[in-house]
RNA sequence: GCCCCCAUCGUCUAGUGGCCUAGGACACCACCCUUUCAAGGUGGCGGCACGGGUUCGAAUCCCGUUGGGGGUGCCA
């Protein structure tokens, strides 16, 4: 056995894959990977109740579209904690045997009585010293010794439990059954775990997992509780509540790349000014002694923002490559789209979608058979004065214009300054007639990438519309 | 109720006793650029929860208050 640490993700298969669990993942690996470590994966699909060989498929999928490899040699797992029943219930033995647990007949409605009775909530070690066997209808307890227990948390620092507020809490249910506390730290012992990183949420569990490592002769790993992720309410993210799953942002079209660095300066940020690194500068930087102590925010805003910078430092044809599953599902006839038409536009639509699942509207206009006009947009720009007179005289120009975006330009600019006008304003009943809205890609530059003979149909359809 | 954690702009953060008149990013606003919208550039708005200490000096250390969060299962 080695020296180098080893860290571990144990996420419970329960549906999708949530952001804080890819947060919790990646500080890990991150760890793993500047430590040269390793990062054991274990699935904790020990309650049957939440447990789908496909969402075990689905944690794998997802690691890896954040880079977290499970081919790599400092990946290890996945294991399944299912499969060691019979260690953990071995080892609650071992703890029975040796006095540090006992077995309770009460039911979990009879413990809830007798805490009603007397007023303190919990457990209050009625069979601790009855010596009762094991049998049908009876759970294993552990034996809470008395004093104090430190938690040295290297997020948190020293953090103190007086033992005589955790109850004898169940190692084995009736039905026989390990707990989770106790798979837990059975699995971390056997897996040689020696850095547990998790989220805040566990901190109350950690006194009790610690006792167990104790009494099961080990020395407890290095903790670290991390800030949870709150929603704007400032309350955990909740799959109920709130937009958690990887999948969901993957759709659409946030980058693998801009998820990690999101996420990772959440609760921690590099050093300097700027928080759009690297991951390898991430990996090289990151401590845990430098993780935030309070809940952070996850804000899909910044994380847009985050992911047009990463589209826009995209190398174009990687973009373009990014964009075909996107364009696969466009709302035109499918024989309608053209990858060169969309090649020639790909720059002018990289600057200005913050998520690839914007693309496909954007550029809807080139493969549609005709404009979809939008009414707002129509009734806006077709009702000033001038709005004919554009469509039918740029109508009648385009016949003769050199067909290249200067040329076609020009042609406008000439008409426009005729009349005293400004481009902004006349080129707008042209962009509506031939995209239907009055934003989108640069005009003449998307008019030269479309067919002459398709550009004076729209013109003309506009004209025929408004008389 | 009990246990535990936390507290810097609206949000994410930098800050580890003097470098802070508190820095950056997102969002927002204005201006510039400009064929729309973006992108880019420039500038602006905006914060150390409160009260006590300690100290020559506190966003930074201590105590309290208030406020938030997490946990409190024969779930994980």
């Amino acid at each position: 056995m080695s020296d180098r640490p080893r860290y571990r993700f144990a996420p419970s298969p329960t549906g999708f894959f949530h952001v804080g669990g890819a947060r919790t993942a990646l500080y890990n690996w991150a760890l793993t990977l500047r430590t040269g470590g390793t990062f054991v994966l274990r699935i904790e699909d020990t309650d049957e109740s939440r447990n789908s060989p496909e969402w075990t498929q689905g944690i794998i999928d997802a690691l890896s579209w954040l880079g977290i490899d499970s081919s790599h040699p400092q990946f290890e797992g996945p294991y399944f904690q299912s499969h060691y029943a019979e260690q953990h219930k071995a080892a609650a033995m071992r703890l029975y045997e040796a006095g540090h647990a006992y077995w309770c007949d009460l039911t979990p409605e009879q413990v809830q009585e007798r805490a009603k009775e007397s007023g303190k909530p919990g457990y209050d070690g009625y069979s601790r010293d009855r010596g009762l066997e094991p049998g049908p209808g009876r759970v294993l307890r552990f034996k809470v010794p008395s004093g104090v227990t430190v938690v040295k948390d290297l997020v948190r620092g020293d953090v103190e439990f007086s033992n005589d507020t955790i109850e004898d809490f169940v190692l084995l249910r009736s039905n026989g059954s390990p707990m989770f506390l106790l798979a837990n730290v059975v699995d971390d012992i056997e897996m040689t775990v020696t850095n547990v990183v998790r989220a805040e949420e566990h901190l109350p569990n950690t006194p009790k997992q610690q006792m167990l490592w104790e009494a099961l002769g080990r020395t407890p790993p290095m903790w670290a509780h991390v800030p949870v992720l709150v929603n704007e309410q400032r309350k955990k993210l909740s799959k109920r509540r709130d937009k958690v799953a990887l999948e969901q942002y993957k759709e659409e079209g946030i980058l693998p790349d801009a998820m990690v660095n999101y996420l990772m300066t959440l609760g921690w940020a590099p050093a300097g000014d700027e928080e759009i690194v690297p991951w390898a500068r991430i990996v090289d930087e990151f401590r845990l002694e430098d993780v935030n102590h309070s809940p952070a925010f996850f804000d899909v805003k910044k994380l847009s923002a985050f992911n047009g910078d990463y589209i826009r430092a995209m190398p174009l044809d990687t973009f373009i490559d990014a964009c075909a599953p996107y364009l696969a599902t466009g709302h035109w006839p499918a024989d309608r789209f053209d990858q060169q038409v969309f090649n020639s536009v790909a720059p002018l639509v990289q600057t200005r979608v913050a998520t690839l699942s914007e693309v496909p509207t954007m550029v809807d206009f080139f493969f549609l058979a005709d404009a979809d006009i939008n009414e707002d947009a129509w009734n806006k720009t077709m009702s000033s004065d001038f709005a004919k007179d554009v469509l039918s005289d740029y109508c009648a120009a385009l016949q003769t214009c050199e067909w290249s975006h200067d040329p076609l330009k020009a042609a406008l600019e000439t008409w426009t300054e005729s009349r005293g006008l400004k481009l902004g304003k006349t080129q707008a009943p042209i962009r509506v007639a031939i995209t239907g809205r009055t934003v989108g890609p640069p005009l003449f530059e998307s008019i030269e990438i479309m067919k002459k003979d398709e550009v004076i149909r729209r013109l003309n359809s506009a004209l025929a519309r408004l008389s």
